[in-house]
DNA sequence: GGCTTGCTTGGAGTGCGCTCTAGGTCAGTA
DNA sequence: TACTGACCTAGAGCGCACTCCAAGCAAGCC
C-alpha cells in the first residue's frame, strides 16, 4: 500500500495529479480505505457508502476484494467533499456525477448545477457574515459586562434589553 | 391582530424595538403564529415546536387560546434563527438559553458559547470561500468548453483530466 | 346557518446522511 | 500457530430537525 504522503491532488481544480502518465494506471499510488478515510475526513462507512450509492464509480479491488482507491478516486471525494461541505444535498451531488458519466454533452448542464450551487455558497456566505458581526457584537457586550460586573451589580435596563433575546 | 409592517427588530442586536416603554407592555403588538411564520421564514410547526421544546418561553395567549408574540419573542427568534441559519445544533440553542433564563451570573458561560460558535462561523466561512474559488475555476472551465465545442470536438486530454472528477 | 380559514393539541411520521451490526476473510507479527 | 487489526458484505438502526396528522375550536363573511 502505497504511503499516504504523496497523494497529491491539486486543490483548485480538484483534479488528480499523477506520478506517472496516465496512460499507465499500474503505476499510480493505490490506497486502502482506511488511509482515504484518514485523508479525507469522511468515516469508512461513509466511503463505502458513498461507493454504494453511485457517487464513486467502483473501486478497483486487490485480488483479495479490497478496496484500491487510485489517485483518480481522491480527487472526485476532494471535490464531492467540498461540495458536500458547503451544503450541497447528497442526491444533488449524484446528477453532478451522472452528468460527468455522460460525457462530453453534459458539459453546460453540469456547469448550471454548479452555477446554481455558488448562489447557494453565496447566500450562506452572507448569512454567516451577518451572524458574525452580530456574534462580535454580543460578545463585545459581554466582554464588557464581565469586566465591569464580575458579581452582581444592578442591572441597568438597557443590558437587559440588547441580551435578553 | 397587529399588521406586520411595524415590527421592527434591531438587525444587529436581534434585540426589540418597542413602540410603547417595555413598562407598558399591553401596547406591545402581538403578532400571530401565521404572522410570525411569514416574518421569521420559520414554519408554524417549527415555531410551535421550538416552544414546546424550551427555546421559546411560553408565548402569550389570546383568551380562545391563540398565541400572540411580543417584540421581545420576535428578538430572540430573529437571534436563534442567525444560530440555527449558520449550523448551531437546536441542542446548543437549547443551553444558551437556558443560560438567559440563569440571569447575570451566566454572562461569561454565554459569551463562552458564542465565542465558540464565532469560531466555527470563522471555519464555515473560510471552507466557503475555498470551494467558491474552485466553483469558479471549474464554471470558467466550462463555459470556455461550452463556446468552443457546442458539439462534439475532440477531446484533448488535459480537459478530462481537469474535469473529470 | 353554513362555509372558509387559521388556529389548537399530543403524538406519530419523514427525510437525510450517515452509522453501526453481525458474521466473516485476510495480512502481518510473535 | 495464534493473535491482532484492518478489511469485506447486506442490511438494520439512529439522530437530527423538523413535518404532518387527526380532531376540534373560533372568528369572519355571505
Amino acid at each position: 500500500m502505497a504511503t499516504l504522503a504523496p497523494i497529491r491532488v491539486d486543490l483548485l481544480t480538484c483534479g488528480e495529479v499523477f506520478d506517472a502518465p496516465d496512460t499507465d494506471p499500474d503505476r499510480s499510488p493505490r490506497h486502502s480505505i482506511g488511509e482515504v478515510a484518514t485523508a479525507s475526513g469522511l468515516s469508512v462507512h461513509t466511503l463505502r457508502w458513498y461507493e454504494r450509492i453511485g457517487l464513486l464509480d467502483p473501486v478497483d479491488r486487490s485480488y483479495s476484494g479490497r478496496r484500491l482507491y487510485s489517485d483518480a478516486d481522491l480527487a472526485r471525494l476532494a471535490f464531492l467533499g467540498r461540495l458536500r461541505l458547503t451544503g450541497m444535498p447528497v442526491a444533488q451531488m449524484l446528477r453532478y456525477v451522472e452528468l460527468v458519466r455522460a460525457g462530453e454533452q453534459t458539459f453546460d448542464a453540469r456547469r448550471d448545477l454548479l452555477v446554481e450551487h455558488r448562489e447557494e455558497v453565496r447566500q450562506k456566505l452572507a448569512d454567516l457574515h451577518a451572524t458574525l458581526a452580530v456574534l462580535d457584537y454580543k460578545i463585545d457586550l459581554y466582554s464588557q459586562l464581565q469586566a465591569r460586573s464580575p458579581a452582581g451589580s444592578q442591572p441597568d435596563g438597557q443590558t437587559d434589553r440588547k441580551l435578553s433575546a
